[in-house]
Order: C-alpha cells, then structure tokens, then sequence
RNA sequence: GCGGCUGUGGUGGAAUUGGCAGACACGCAGGAUUUAGGUUCCUGUGGGUAAUACCGUGCAGGUUCAAGUCCUGUCAGCCGCACCA
C-alpha cells in the first residue's frame, strides 16, 4: 500500500470496478430484510449544486451502512425530467428539449458516479421518457374512470411570464413560485385533480408517520386546513332563496348584525339586480376584480364593501340584518357567504366600525380588563353566552352543540367541516410534459385514450415561441384523431400535466421500472415498500410530500399497492449556505462540487459535508473545514498503510493486558458503539465522524508506546477502515484491499461490539460540594449508591474540604457523581 | 396576526436520560522536523487571575442537592401560512 494518499488515482479506479462488478445491483429477496432508502431525485438543470452533494452523501452513508448491516438495500436514483427550463432553453437556443435535457442528464449521471454514489443505476427512471410517461398516463386515466379527474371552466392563477397556469400550491405571496412575476386571474378551462376527497385521510395518514418531522406534518395539517363547524342557512328577505353560510362560532349567531358575501359569488347578480345600490355594488364588483392577488392581500387591515340594499333573516333570530359585498370573504371557502358578528370576529369587527353596524355583546369573559360594552378590539376567546335568549347562561362551547342540535331539528343547519386544500389544478399551457391521455369528442364529450393506445406521444413536430397557448397546437400531427368511443373525428387535449405529477409516484416506479406490461408488478411494489427513509429538501415539505401522499393512498385504494403512506421517515436535510447566504449566481457565491472533486476528491466533500452540521441543520460551507478533511483523510490513509506494514499475517486475536491496552480496545468498542447509533438511530454523522477520529487520534498514540499489541492494533485498524467506508467509500476501498481485506468493503460486514472490553474496572466520578466540582475521584465501577457515599466521605481530601462545616445532605449518583450539601 | 424552529468560545459544532459546559474540528499561538515555505508531528487555547477564587449556554425570573437541558415571561433571527369565517 502506497502511503500518499493519491485520490485522482483512488477515486476512478474504485467506480470502475464497481461497475464491472455491478456492485449496487439489487433484486428483491424474500429471505432478506429489505431497506428502501430513497433521496429526492434531482431536476437535470445541468449541474449538480452542493445541495444535491449533501442529500444524496446523507443517503449514500444509509445505504452502504445497511447494507454492510445485512439489509437488502434498494437504492435508486431517477431524473424529474420534464418542466418549464428545458422549454426555455429550446426557445433560446432553437434546439428541442430533450436534447438540453438529455445531455444534462448524461452530466449530472457522471457526477453523481463521480461522487460514489451506491445507486443501482439498472433502476434509473427519466420522467421524460417515454416509458414512464405511459405510465403516467395510465394513472391519469385511472384517476378518471374514479371519478376523481374532471374538467372545469374556473377563474385560476396565470403567469403572464411562463404563460401558463398555476396550482394554488405554486402561488407564493401572489407571486410565481418559479419566476417571481405577479399572478393574475384568467377564466379557462382546466384539469383538476379531487384531492380535496382525501383531505381527512391524508390528515389522519400524518398520525401514522411519527417518523416525520414535526414541523412538516404541522405544515401539511395547516395547508389541509380542517375546520370543524355548522353550515346555517339564512334566508333572502323577500324571497325565499336560501343564504348558507358556514360558521365554526355558531354561539355567536345572536351577535349577527350584517351578512357578507363575496363580489365574485354567483348570487350576486340576483341581489343586485333592481336594487337601489345596483350602480355602487356593480362599481365595487369591477374594482374588486381588477385587483391582483397581491393588492388584494398587501392592503390586510383596510376593510372595503358595498351595501348590496338587501336583507337577509336571521333564523336563530328572526332579525333582518344587511347584505354587504366585501372582498374579504373569498368565493373558494365555505360557502362564499358569511355572517357578520363583530363582537366575535376581528374581520368582522373592523368592518362593522368602518360602516357602523351594530355590535352585540355575546359571550361573556369574566375579566375586569375588557369592557363588553365597548370592546377595542373583538373578543374570540370563550366565556358565557349572553344576549342570546334561552342560551344565555350556557358555556359558549356548550351553547355550540346545543344550538347545533336545536338548529338542525328546526331544520336550517347542519354540523360540517371545511377545508382549506383546494382541488388540484393540473393543466399546464407547456410542450416539455405528459401530454394529458384525454379527446374531446364533439358527440361524447371527453374520453380517455383507450389504455392500449398508450403513450400518448408528444409530438416532435412543434414550434417554441414563448408565446399564448400550449406549443403543442402548433403540432399538425398531434390535434386530430378519432374518438375512442364512437369512432369519428375529435380533437386531443393539447396542455400537458403538471409536473408534480410525475414525481408523485415515481418511488413505486423504481420497484420494477422495467415493466412494459403494467405500471409495476403488485408484489415486486409490496416487497419495497414503504420507502423506509426518505431524504430531501424541507422546501417540499407542502408540495411534493403532499401529492405524494395523495397518490400512494389512490393507487393503494385502487389495489395497485399495500402501501397507504409512500413515505415511513422522513429527514429534511437543511441548506447549504456559503457566509450566512444561500448559495446562489446572483449573490456570486457558489461552490461548485466539480471544482471541489477537482481539488480534493469526492470523499473529501462527502466528508466534510456530512462532518460540518448534523443533517437537518444548515450547513456553512467552509474552505478551511473542507482543508480539514482533507488532512484527515490523508492522516487516517499514513496510518493504515503503516498498520498494513507492522501488523500484515498478525492474527486479529489479542488479550488486552496492560492499561493502555484496555483503553484502546475500550475507545475502539465504544466507538463502534458510538458510530452505529449515530448513523442509525440519530443520523448524526457529525458526531459519527468525530468518534472515528477519536480512535484515530488514539491509534496514534499507541503505537508510539513501547509495549504494543499488534493484534489489538490490527484488529482496530480493519474495524477503523470497515466505520469509515460508507462516509468515504474510495478511499475505504483502498484502504481494505490494502490491509488484505475480502472482496468489496462495501460487502464486508460491519463491525460489532463487543461488549466485555467495554466493562471497566474503575471509574470516574465526580465530588460535588453544594453543586460545585470540587475533586475527582477513581472508585470500582459498580459501586452502590451507599459504598459510593461511604468511600467518598472517607477520602481525606474530602475531609480537608469538609473541616468545621456540617453535612445537611449527600446525594450519590452511582457511576457519576457524589453531591455534598454543607452548611457553616 | 397565527403556527413552527433556532439562539452555546474567534468559527462550525458537542453535551442522547436534569449530573464535570465547550467533545471533535477549523482558526490562532508556541515548539519539533525542514536551507526556507508548505507538509507532517507535538503542546496550548471560553473569560478572568501570578495562581486561586470567581464569572460564563440571547435576556429576566422560577423549580431542584444539581439547569444549556424542566417551567413562566421576554428579546432577536429564520421558516411556513396568512382576510380560511
């Protein structure tokens, strides 16, 4: 074994035989404990960024770990490969997609081989491709034929800047998730997705996964957004057209003094119609629609509305209270109409103040600092209800279930639960997509493409002009077909599917990505999964995670898989940062891993990206550290070439006999110790690595002693190469093959404890004086709580500390300390 | 506004169950090797002091023999949602 550390040798040699040898192929074994360690799979922007060098390092050492552990490790890697950059780049340059695409996935495949990734690459799925888009489709179809894909004329989010639309979900602050441009509303007709079915399932599914985040599954309950409450239906004075509106405040109904309903609401029309205010409601209606999103957001406190003239009946009540449009009240929750009651609502409130309606005190705190009679602001806390005839004295969350059955025998309302999540919007005006498997039929209506017929090719024959609707109209090819139902000319759908579709079921896909003849084979699917450690950006904490869930559950219900939940654990990895900042062109401070494989190695960045931070948090990048890795690598690579020298043909046999014999088979046994939970149980690799380097540091020092077990050091030098192989997989290589190990590291066992050179004969504790460290102390480990109290006690130079002071209470922690409270 | 997370040396971070705060590294200082620089190896390194004492985990309280860890309040930063009735 040479003893410079040589990595632009180490490193290419390693990958190429491991791809002779297939190393990281898998198939399922029914004898074996499986382990599905799934990272997100990248977009093929072209490079890969540091980002992705630190997900899948995170995975790689989980992989390799387990496998080393016994487990059959199914370990793939995929490109999402359709999206709008790719489009871009074909208008820019006139060149087609999937040429740009491609060949950034032919670079960023090198780069993750680069990089020692233990992928099966026989796995590999490229959304773009033909054969899983198919598939893609397939699922579409399904989600038809069970009612749970339609076709829906609806105001929704455009970007004038990608000229498409946009899911609720990739509108961020009325702007475009992806470039930043001010959202507007177009009425068009679109696909949609009836998520909204799954809301309380894929609340309940977030009970299952205590291997998730917390804040993630907090994030996901929040955008479901469920909320329990009464629909109450008003009535229409003069007329007897129903008003609903949905309230989780029922108790507050005595307080309604006004309705609201939204500008965009279909009723409107007949409300204003004849009306005295028409002329003033029809203006605010105009204004209303002509603001953006972001207008109608950025002005939160200022209440605006119109008097509609008309008047709605209170049915708990019988009162009349005041219609009024107001924009506050949003078309696409409840039912778009809601019942004004300022003393409890802060919304509410404002807008009574602004136009001066009444308001009536409801539920009574009981606190001296709120005057109910002239509140500053609304109170929504609860208390006992008031002014609200035979409830009056009833607990207002009692007074909620009273009136709810009360109300419901009287016949106009019913408890009901609403919720935030909006069906899912999954046309897209782009070319670089699943073409949507669907035909307009001028007699049938929409039909799926029959599922033989399948894929639904995109077509070649298009042009990019950036502009309008999607380019596939441009197809001359594509547009004209027949129906599949009754056989005559019809036209096919031209936009293509979002491409969060096609990420949401890929993990399935790996299973049995080959298949031609099914979307995947049922058993092969059910030996896999769950994935049971999913690893990625907290950025898909709400998108991909939830769609993903959404699916899984679909195809479970259809019978296509066991699996109910895609993903068992989830660990959101944090962001790399280059001086506090995301890296990023604009700000010029991005590292690239070329330039850091270049100058240090693969197994240097992995090193000292899984060293730096533990996984979740963010992670500084820092030149320096990066150094230090560097150096340590080659500090451990001089050890073990001198180990393979001094120990070769030593048996790895050995009786620890002197102190420092002890100690060391004691630090390597606890370091085994250490790394496996760390890996496993914590995913702390930091703290893992520093354990390794621990050991490192003492194998230095005892072999510079005089009285040296060579056994003991060759033993703790192959468990030492055996901790380090997942972290830095060439190196490790390297250094196995130099100290005579078998076959691959990567296929040799990992190491176990044993646990007798981790019993101790003595043991430090500590000697505490009212909470204070005053000495130590050596006792026999073992010692009893009374024995460890008695000999402490005994010890002069306890004694010396104790003179003319008196003992008020001594408390032993066997094994730790011995705490002496004195007095004087 | 609501919800969540995070505050520890010059820096990244450790302390897993309330039990020696600062493991491991970076940086810095000194020494050895070297013609020199680099590399390598060793030593030191929270503040404070001659040395002790003492002070130290954002801040203010509290519980406890004992608090970075538990409780109450508060400040700062980051993230998510945001007129959801």
């Amino acid at each position: 074994m040479e003893r410079q550390y040589n990595f632009k040798k180490i490193e290419p040699r390693w990958q190429k035989i491991w791809a002779e040898k297939d190393a990281f192929h898998v198939t399922e074994d029914p004898n074996k404990e499986k382990f599905y360690c799934l990272e997100m799979f990248p977009y093929p922007s072209g490079k890969l960024h540091m980002g992705h060098v630190r997900n899948y390092s995170i995975g790689d050492v989980l992989a390799r770990y387990l496998h080393m552990n016994g487990k059959n490790v199914l370990h793939p890697i995929g490109f999402d490969s359709f999206g709008l950059p790719a489009e871009n780049a074909a208008i820019k340059n006139q060149t087609h997609p999937a040429v740009w695409t491609s060949s950034n996935i032919a670079e960023m495949e090198n780069q993750l081989r680069q990089l020692g990734f233990s992928y099966d690459w026989d796995r590999e799925v490229c959304t773009y491709k033909e054969d899983y888009y198919r598939w893609m489709q397939w699922i579409f179809i399904q989600f038809y034929k069970h009612g749970l894909a339609y076709k829906k004329e609806n105001p929704v989010n455009w970007c004038p800047s990608c000229q498409t639309v946009l899911a609720n979900e990739q509108v961020v602050e009325g702007r475009c998730e992806r470039c930043g441009t001010e959202v507007t509303k177009k009425s068009l007709s679109q696909w949609y997705l009836k998520i909204t079915d799954y809301a309380d399932r894929l609340l309940e599914g977030l009970d299952t996964l205590p291997g998730w985040p917390e804040h993630v599954k907090t994030m996901q309950r929040n955008w479901i957004g469920r909320s329990e409450g009464t629909e109450v239906v008003y009535k229409l004075k003069g007329s007897d057209t129903p008003m609903p509106v949905f309230t989780t405040r029922v108790d507050t109904i005595f307080g309604a003094t006004f309705m609201v309903i939204s500008p965009e609401h279909p009723m409107v029309e007949e409300l204003i119609a004849g009306s005295p205010e028409e002329e003033n409601c029809r203006a605010y209606i105009e204004q209303a629609k002509k603001q953006s999103d972001i207008e109608r957001t950025s002005t939160v406190k200022e209440k605006t509305g119109a008097f509609t003239g008309r008047y709605a009946i209170n049915p708990a009540t019988g009162e009349d209270i005041p219609i009024y449009l107001a924009d506050y009240v949003l078309m696409g929750y409840g039912t778009g109409i809601v019942m004004g009651v300022p003393y409890g609502d802060q919304r509410d409130f404002d807008f009574a103040k602004k136009y001066d309606l009444p308001i009536i005190p409801v539920v009574d705190p009981h606190r001296d600092d709120i005057d109910i009679n002239n509140l500053k602001e609304a109170f929504s806390d609860d208390g006992t209800v008031i002014n609200s005839g035979k409830y009056n004295g009833m607990d207002n969350r009692e007074a909620i279930k009273a009136m709810q059955k009360d109300f419901e025998e009287a016949g106009f309302a019913v408890p009901k639960v609403n919720f935030k999540l909006r069906d899912w919007l999954i046309s897209r005006q782009r070319y670089w997509g699943t073409p949507i498997p669907m035909i307009n039929c001028p007699d049938c209506g929409w039909v799926p493409e029959k599922e033989e017929n399948l894929p639904v090719i995109l077509p070649t024959d298009v042009e990019f002009t950036g502009k309008g609707e999607s380019p596939i109209v441009t197809s001359k090819t594509f547009v004209d077909t027949v129906c599949p139902c009754c056989g005559k000319p019809a036209k096919r759908e031209v936009d293509t599917m979002d491409t969060f579709l096609d990420s949401s079921w890929y993990e399935l896909r790996y299973c049995d990505n080959k298949n031609d003849k099914a979307v995947w084979d049922r058993e092969k699917a059910d030996y896999w999964m769950n994935v049971d450690q999913y690893i990625g950006g907290v950025e898909h904490a709400i998108l991909h995670l939830m769609y993903a869930r959404f699916f899984c559950k679909f195809l479970h219900d259809i019978g296509l898989t066991k699996a109910e939940e895609p993903f068992q654990n989830l660990l959101t990895q944090g962001m790399v940062l280059k001086d506090g900042k995301k890296m990023s062109k604009s700000i010029g401070n991005v590292v690239s891993p070329e330039e850091i494989i270049e100058k240090y190695g693969a197994d240097t960045a992995r090193l000292f990206i899984l060293f730096a931070a533990p996984p979740e948090k963010e992670l500084e990048w820092s030149d320096t550290g990066v150094e230090g890795s560097y150096k340590f690598l080659g500090r451990v690579y001089r050890l073990v070439a001198d180990m393979a020298e001094l120990t070769a043909g030593i048996p790895k046999r050995y009786i620890p006999e002197g102190k420092d014999d002890k100690q060391l088979a004691y630090i390597l046994n606890n370091t085994i110790k250490r790394v496996s939970e760390d890996i496993q149980k914590r995913f702390n690799f930091n703290t893992a690595i520093s354990a390794i380097m621990e050991l490192v540091n003492e194998m230095y020092r005892y072999k510079e002693l005089e009285d040296i077990n060579l056994g003991l050091l060759a033993d703790a030098t192959e468990k030492l190469v055996l901790m380090l192989a997942p972290f830095v997989p060439h190196i490790g290589e390297e250094m196995w093959e130099g100290i005579g190990g078998e076959g691959l590291v990567y296929d040799a066992k990992w190491p176990e404890v044993d646990e007798s050179m981790l019993v101790k004969d003595s043991v430090e504790i500590v000697v505490q004086i009212n909470g204070k460290v005053r000495e130590k102390a050596e006792v026999p480990a073992g010692l009893d709580k009374a024995g460890l109290e008695e000999t402490v006690l005994a010890m002069d130079s306890v004694k010396a500390l104790m003179e003319g002071k008196n003992v008020v209470k001594v408390i032993a922690v066997p094994g730790k300390l011995v705490n002496i409270v004195v007095k004087g």
